[in-house]
DNA sequence: CAAATTTATTAACACTGTTCATTATATTTG
DNA sequence: CAAATATAATGAACAGTGTTAATAAATTTG
């Protein structure tokens, strides 16, 4: 069947055109500025025309979340040069940060926006590709710290959603304005990495 | 000058009667689902006439923020009667974690959206009444820990936002369903307060 | 080549926040 | 009290939004 192969292919690639639009739209004008007909503009089709390749925004914005999420896996390639899991775990909480800070319209739609999770729930059974491998990282030095005993032992599960909750906690508050409240706006980054660090150090010294 | 005097009664009870309908069709309908339109229709002016009381729709979703805030508030009334800093700190993070978890809509506006803010900026001169109290409260628990060397004395204000930066994540993670890749969804609620808990332990160790 | 299918488009629906010009209503002044 | 003024309220419109149904164009299949 090579001429419904040679079909599909076409398909994707004018998939993969809509998406490239998309996220320089997304890039350049930001999360709110990104409209189906903006990008019908971008790519010379008619607003109509994306709905055959997508079934909604949502699927679009979901593909754009995935791609952040390859940005943010590349930015912690570094790690597995580290062998001690607690550098690693220290390293991750930086990573994590600084790409919040510096891709903050990606950071909304992976871990903000409720719209990639609509089409994850509607379409993707409920698998969420890239988001996971992000988790597993965690986890998996969370696991290891625990297992040479630089941690106390208890819940991974537990234990992760504690350490990410403390670094999204403090991006998310970030990037919505929230934290220029409690310190001054120009020690808003340093009160951030502060926090990271010592809350990895009381884990630690527990 | 009573005339005057009677005539911004007039208009502060007009304000509040598009609040209310505002905040009723917030409760019921959902945070996306208030638009100028639909306020009219309920106080059943024109969408224009609300443009006279507000500047604009983010100036509405301003003060039922600081409507949220005044819930938050009074649901930590039960904290003063406490006199141990460390159980009034225990007490205030399950608070946080059942405010956000019942009252998601309000959440939304007081910690996650742009609109309040947008308002603070461009018109109370940078200053957030209710929000400030909420923040002072945590501060003030905290200080009151390291004076009575319950836990490691530091920067008030990075070890506020360390608290803080559990208690948001946690809650912001789990009201946009990301929490549910990390826990079974029936164990969420449950991890979330063992999260908190496990935190302001290990700060208690330290 | 004709029929069937896929691909793309136009027009429209039902919304959104917001502004401007106009009208209706009060209030103040002569 | 009547005229002038200030205030309050509105209808129409602008420039958008996501999305769908019906229609036209291109391509593949029999």
């Amino acid at each position: 069947m090579g001429i419904l192969e040679r079909k599909e292919k076409q398909r994707d690639e004018i998939r993969k055109m809509i998406l490239e639009a998309s996220m320089q739209l997304f890039v350049k004008e930001g999360f709110e500025n990104v409209s189906i007909r903006k990008i019908a503009d971008l790519v010379e089709y008619s607003p109509t025309t994306l709905y055959i390749y997508f079934k909604d925004k949502n699927e679009i914005l979901f593909h754009l979340c995935e791609m952040g999420f390859e940005r943010m896996i590349a930015s912690n390639l570094a790690l597995v040069q580290i062998e001690n899991p607690i550098d690693r775990l220290y390293l991750l909480g930086e990573n994590y940060i600084n790409f919040g800070l510096e891709n903050p319209e990606y950071y909304d739609l992976m871990f903000i926006q409720n719209a990639p999770m609509k089409t994850i729930r509607e379409q993707n059974v409920g698998h969420w590709p890239n988001g996971d491998i992000a988790l597993e990282t965690l986890k998996h030095i969370i696991q290891e710290c625990m297992d040479k005993k630089f941690i106390p032992t208890g819940d991974v599960a537990t234990i992760s959603m504690a350490v990410w909750a403390v670094a999204h906690g403090l991006v998310s508050l970030a990037i919505r304005q929230r934290l220029e409240r409690l310190v001054e706006p120009d020690k808003v980054v340093q009160s951030m990495h502060e926090s990271i660090r010592w809350m990895i150090n009381t884990l630690k010294k527990a």
